[in-house]
DNA sequence: CAAATATACATAGATATACGATGCATTTAG
DNA sequence: CTAAATGCATCGTATATCTATGTATATTTG
C-alpha cells in the first residue's frame, strides 16, 4: 500500500478512466476492480469511493441508475458529456504532472539514461 | 499550475532529491529550484515550504546550518543518512505508484502502444 | 445449519498536507 | 525613492482520503 497522500488528486481520475474502459459500474465494482488493476497496491475504500462518486455526481460529471438484485439495490454510475471531458483533461494533467515530477527527480548531472 | 491535491504527498520527495542532487540548499533556493526545472509549472509556497521542513527536520531527515548573509539569515538544509535513506525509499514508491497509475488508466483493450 | 465472508450502500469524525494571507526584515533594480 | 526580489515564519482554511461505524442481503465454508 502506498501513501494515503500519494492518493490523493487522482482518485476521480481513475474513476472516469474505469468507466470510460468499461461502461457504467457500480461502487463495489470500481473498488474491486482498482484492486485487481493496481494487483492490490490500490485500495479504494468506501468512505473514499462513496463521497467522491457524490461529488463526481454532484459536479454533473456521472449519472446514475439503479437496478434491483434480489432485495439488494445497486447504484451504476456512468460518464457524462461533461465527464468525458473532464476525463481528457485530467489525464492530461496528470500526465504532464507526472513528467513534471520526473523532470524535478533526475538529476541535472544524469544526462544519459 | 497542477491542481493542489496532486502534489500531495510528492513534496517531501522532492525536496529529498533536489538535496541528493546539489547538496545543501536553503529554503527561498528550495522553492526556485522547484520552479525553474518545472518550467513554472509546480510553484512550491512558503506556506507549503517551510512547514514541510520543519517536519523533515524533526524527523531527524535533515539537519540545519546558519549563515548570516549581510544582515539576513539563511537556513541551509542538508540530508542525514536518515534522509538518504528515506529519499530511496520514498523514490520507489512514488515511481511505483506512477507504473500502477499507468496501469489503473491503461484500457484492458489497448494491448498495443 | 451456523458462522464467516463477500456484497452493497452510506455517513461522521479524524487526519494529513498543501495553500492563502499575513507579517517582518534586508537587498537589489528601476 | 519605490517596487520587486530575497528570506524566514506562522495561522487559519480548504480539501481529500481514511477509519470506524452502521445497516442489510447473499454466498461460501465448516
Amino acid at each position: 500500500m502506498y501513501s494515503k497522500e500519494l492518493l490523493k488528486g487522482t482518485l476521480t481520475t481513475i474513476i472516469l478512466n474505469l468507466l470510460k474502459d468499461r461502461g457504467r459500474m457500480y461502487g463495489y465494482e470500481i473498488t474491486q476492480a482498482v484492486k485487481e488493476k493496481s494487483t492490490g497496491k490500490i485500495l479504494i475504500r468506501e468512505g473514499s469511493l462513496y463521497p467522491a462518486l457524490h461529488k463526481m455526481l454532484a459536479d454533473g460529471l456521472l449519472s446514475t441508475s439503479e437496478e434491483n438484485i434480489g432485495k439488494r439495490i445497486r447504484v451504476y454510475y456512468d460518464l457524462t458529456e461533461k465527464g468525458k471531458a473532464e476525463l481528457i483533461a485530467r489525464n492530461d494533467e496528470l500526465f504532464s504532472f507526472f513528467d513534471t515530477i520526473r523532470s524535478i527527480l533526475m538529476p541535472e548531472s544524469k544526462i544519459f539514461g
